[in-house]
DNA sequence: ACTTAGTCTATTAAATCAATAGACTTATCT
DNA sequence: AGATAAGTCTATTGATTTAATAGACTAAGT
């Protein structure tokens, strides 16, 4: 399951996106907007932000807006930000990979397989949605 | 991430695969050979025992053994019984569905759809990985 | 200068996960 | 029948992670 600080920031991204070159929008909003407690949306988008996802704007009239085209933003980026590893055992994990412990041995293990099968699918999908095809399904569903 | 209990779970059953229809294994035995702590193990065996995977004989030569047949027990039953829902949102769960905090509206909800993807990918790799499969993999890599 | 709004560090509260302890029950063997 | 081996059940503890909050600081605009 995702966190709430995952679903939380998957929601701030697709509301910036839809304000996207409109300048910038401020935390308070996106909180109020998409019921998200203020400071830990802060904390949030500041994460987004070092990862170059989002810019922001100090002081009066400031705020934070996408710095990549909503079409370059996926839901795999913002996942592996916010949660770290997406596949279900460390050992088959492609960026957060670590011994299975409870493994003998890596290459005799029978389990992996399904495992790698799985991240694979996942990946597929979760890199293909961006936030331009959210949106655009969102307008579908209107 | 699969928790360890889930991770003990597989181990312990693909050990009791391995030993099927040679009698009673005790937990004993299970705990040393796959390294799982002694009493977590019991209550792993115990729930997979109560789901009607396992079953047990007490007393002197006592131990559990496999109930279904190891091509009847597959790692989405597993995994759903130790870890609950499979799907990354509950929203989009099958057996542990809730409606998500953070949705407004979840008939025109844009992110839904591409973890329905993931969920249906993942349910359908992970039902098909049977007990009969992780071993015969395992010999196969041998 | 004054106000607005993001930045940063630290802390706390709640929930979940992992592991352990101990008393109890049942079955087998002698 | 009694001793022993093994699973059953309830409860508790400790560790880790997740979620949320507080408050002082910094930068930008008017």
């Amino acid at each position: 399951m995702l966190s709430k600080k995952c679903k939380y920031a998957i929601h701030a991204l697709v509301y910036l996106a839809e304000r996207h070159q409109q300048g910038p929008v401020h935390i308070q909003e996106i909180a109020e907007k998409q019921r998200i407690p203020k400071k830990f949306l802060e904390s949030i988008l500041l994460e987004l932000r070092n990862a170059k996802i989002l810019h922001s704007k100090k002081g009066k009239g400031g705020g934070y807006y996408l710095y990549k085209k909503p079409e370059d933003v996926n839901l795999m980026d913002i996942i592996r930000l916010m949660d770290g590893a997406i596949a279900m055992l460390p050992c088959v994990s492609l960026n957060y990979y670590e011994p299975c412990e409870e493994c003998r041995d890596e290459k005799t293990c029978g389990i992996r397989d399904a495992f790698i099968g799985v991240r694979d699918e996942t990946l597929n999908i979760l890199s293909g949605t961006t936030l331009a095809k959210i949106m655009q399904r969102q307008k579908a569903l209107k």
